[in-house]
DNA sequence: ACCATAGGCAAGTGGAGACTTGCCTGACAA
DNA sequence: TTGTCAGGCAAGTCTCCACTTGCCTATGGT
């Protein structure tokens, strides 16, 4: 559902959790609280993010295989594709001079 | 600033604020809520829509231009173009088995 | 068996934002 | 000028959501 990928965008963080999955695909949980801590200076609970994975994945941006104890996630960004299009299409017919 | 074409984007009635301008630009605020009303079945105040277009024009998605005592809204779908590519462009290299 | 690790399940708290209500300003017509 | 119409400026209310805290489950190592 499109209503659901604008909700999970409209959050700082998890875009940001986007962008750690975009670099390097198939992190567990504990690995993206880490990056984010280091990287972005982000000192959030584990909680937070898995409740933030939680609503991409469900959004459908973001795939989890669990494997033994480990729970990979993996970045998908096929419900991206067709949601600014709703506009776009409508075309831009020469507006900008 | 995509921060704030994303905060924007979140709320379903913003959305169907900028299918109406998609449909027929140039609309007034009165207008609008008529549209909506009508069309979408919303039943909002003029203020709620007055201000989710002071949002939506912040966030650079609507621009108005004021005629009198009327004051014309038109969609400017640039903001969007640029947003979605920061995940697609980073592409998927065969990393799915 | 034990214990550490990776993750899940609540319930609770605080703050941002969507929406309303009421009053006020400016523009056009009679 | 007066009345009306399009819009703005505040407040104030209330709901949702991000985040935390605490405890529980399950897998793997030794």
């Amino acid at each position: 559902m499109a209503e659901d990928v604008f909700k999970a965008l409209a959050d700082p963080t998890r875009r940001r959790i986007l962008d750690e999955l975009a670099e390097r695909n198939g992190q567990t949980l504990f690995e993206i609280c880490a990056r984010l801590a280091t990287k972005h200076g982000l000192g959030l609970s584990r909680q937070a993010i898995s409740q933030h994975l939680a609503v991409l994945e469900s959004a459908g941006l973001v795939r989890s295989r669990r494997q033994g104890r480990y729970k990979f996630h993996d970045l998908d960004t096929a419900p991206l594709e067709h949601i600014v299009t709703r506009w776009l299409s409508t075309d831009t017919p020469e507006s900008t001079p």
